[in-house]
DNA sequence: CGGTTTGGTTTCATTGATTGAAACCAAGTT
DNA sequence: AACTTGGTTTCAATCAATGAAACCAAACCG
C-alpha cells in the first residue's frame, strides 16, 4: 500500500529524532526500547546525530536532548510552512463564521504561547496579541494543551511551585480527563474576568497534540449555550487544519 | 582524527536537511550538486525525508522545503538548549563588564526579534523587552543581521515596499559591505532617538549568521569613542558563544 | 516539427556499509 | 563477591544502499 523507495538507516535516524517529541531527555537504552531497535544500531545512529549537532548530550545526566541544529533549521522554516501562517485562512474563516476572536496556542514548557490570532470584527471583542504567554494550567486552551500532553508534562504542572493552593489537584485531573474524552474544553472567566472561551486540540501527524485552537469572547455573548453550539464548528476547523498537514 | 562510528546514510540525510539553511527551497538536482551525491541517492533520501515529514514538496514549484516536523521538534526544544538561554550567562557577564544593556537578536523574515536581553543596572538605561520585533534594515543589530544574510534575503530587503525612500540603496549596500568586513556595526539614534548601539554577528557551526549580539545605551554614555572601545569585548563575547555551540 | 537538453524516476548488479548477537567494560546494587 | 544495568566495541554475514545507466516527460530551440 504505502512505501516508496526509502532508505532504512535514514528512516531510523529520523525516528530517533521524533522520540524527543515525547520526552525531552532520553538515554540510549530508552531510545532503543521506544524504537525497538538494537542497542548497537541506536548507538551508531546517536553518534551521527550528535556529530551533526541534531542531538547533544547533557553533561551530567549523560542523556541526549535535541541540539541547536534543530533551532537553526527552525529559524529557516519558511514562514509559509509555519502552521501559524498555514492555518491562518482556516482561522479567518472560523472567525467570520462565529464572529468571535480565534487564537492558536502552542505549549512551551509550563506556559503556552499564542502563535496566531484573528480578532473578531465586532466593537466589543476579545483582543488577542500574538506572542502573549500564559500559564498552561488554566484557561480553555491551556487545559486542552495540558490534557493531551504527556504524563511527564502533567507531572511537572502539578509539582510546579506556582500551582495555586486553592485548586484541588484531584478535581483538576478529573476535569482534564473529561476534556480529553469529550475533545474540547471551555472556560468562563477562568483566567481573565469577562471573557469565556472554547478550545479544541489540533494534532500533528504523529498523533501528539501540536496546538490548541480557541474561540474566545465576552461572557455576555459567549454564553454556555452559545459555546455548546459552536463546539462542532471549532472541531471541524481543527480537523481541516490537521488535514493540511497530511501532504 | 575525527570520526566516531557513524552511519553514512543517516549522515547524508542530515546533510541534505542542512542544505536548507542556505536556501529555503531546493530541487533534487540542486541538492545533488550541493552535497556532491548521486542523483539516485538523493532521490531516495528525499523520499524518506518527505515521508517522515521533515521535508515537504511545494506543489507548484515541485521543489522541496523544510516540513512541519521541524516545527514540531523545535517546539520540544528544551529551553536550556535554546541559545537564548544558553547564551544568557555570557550576556550577563558582558553587561556587568560594560554596564550597558545587552540584547540578542535573530532574523525572522524581514524583521528581527529580540530573543534575549539583560538590562544595564544603571538608573538611566536602555530597556529591552524580550520578544520585541524591529525592522531588519536599520539599527546596529539589524544591519549586522542584514549584512551577513544570504543575497536572497538582501534582495528582499531592498525590494521591500516598506523601504524608506530617503535612503540611498547604493550607500546602504556599501555600509553593509563595510560592516561585513570590519565585523561589527554601530548606530547612533538610527532607529530610536537617544540610544546608540554596537552589534556583532554570532555565527552557527555552519558558518551562517545565527544571531546578532548588541550592546546599547543612551547616546550620552555610549559615545562614538566609547563604542570603539567596547567593540573587542563584544566580539570576544560572541566568539565565546560560538564556542559553546561546538560540542 | 525532429532533435536536444534538463530534471526527475526506475532498474539492476555489485559490494561494502549496516546490522544484530555477543562479548566486554564500568558503575552501581544486593 | 555475585549480580544488574547501561553503554561501548568487535566481528562475521548479508542485505540494504549505492552509482551507472537506462528511461521518461517536459521544456527548449533551431
Amino acid at each position: 500500500m504505502e512505501g516508496k523507495k526509502t532508505v532504512r538507516a535514514a528512516e531510523r535516524a529520523l525516528d530517533i529524532l521524533l522520540c524527543f517529541t515525547r520526552q525531552p531527555e532520553l538515554s540510549l537504552t530508552e531510545i532503543a526500547r521506544m524504537t525497538e531497535l538494537n542497542k548497537s544500531t541506536v548507538f551508531r545512529l546517536l553518534a551521527t546525530l550528535e556529530e551533526k549537532g541534531f542531538l547533544i548530550r547533557n553533561a551530567e545526566t549523560e542523556k541526549y536532548r535535541l541540539g541547536f541544529r534543530i533551532w537553526e533549521l527552525s529559524a529557516h522554516l519558511s514562514r509559509t510552512d509555519d502552521p501559524a501562517i498555514l492555518f491562518l485562512p482556516e482561522m479567518e474563516q472560523l472567525r467570520d463564521q462565529l464572529e468571535e476572536t480565534v487564537s492558536l496556542y502552542v505549549r512551551d514548557g509550563l506556559e503556552r504561547v499564542r502563535v496566531q490570532a484573528v480578532e473578531s470584527l465586532q466593537a466589543i471583542r476579545r483582543v488577542a496579541p500574538v506572542g502573549a504567554r500564559m500559564p498552561l494550567a488554566v484557561g480553555a486552551a491551556g487545559k486542552v494543551l495540558a490534557s493531551f500532553s504527556s504524563p511527564v508534562v502533567l507531572d511537572r504542572i502539578l509539582s510546579d511551585p506556582e500551582w495555586p493552593e486553592n485548586v484541588d489537584q484531584k478535581a483538576y485531573l478529573a476535569q482534564l480527563d473529561r476534556i480529553r474524552r469529550q475533545g474540547f474544553a471551555t472556560s468562563v472567566e477562568e483566567r481573565e474576568a469577562g471573557t469565556s472561551a472554547v478550545a479544541v486540540p489540533v494534532f500533528g501527524q504523529d498523533g501528539n497534540i501540536m496546538a490548541a485552537l480557541a474561540v474566545s469572547g465576552p461572557v455576555g455573548r459567549l454564553t454556555l449555550e452559545r459555546m455548546e453550539e459552536v463546539v462542532p464548528s471549532v472541531i471541524e476547523a481543527a480537523e481541516r487544519m490537521q488535514k493540511m498537514l497530511k501532504t
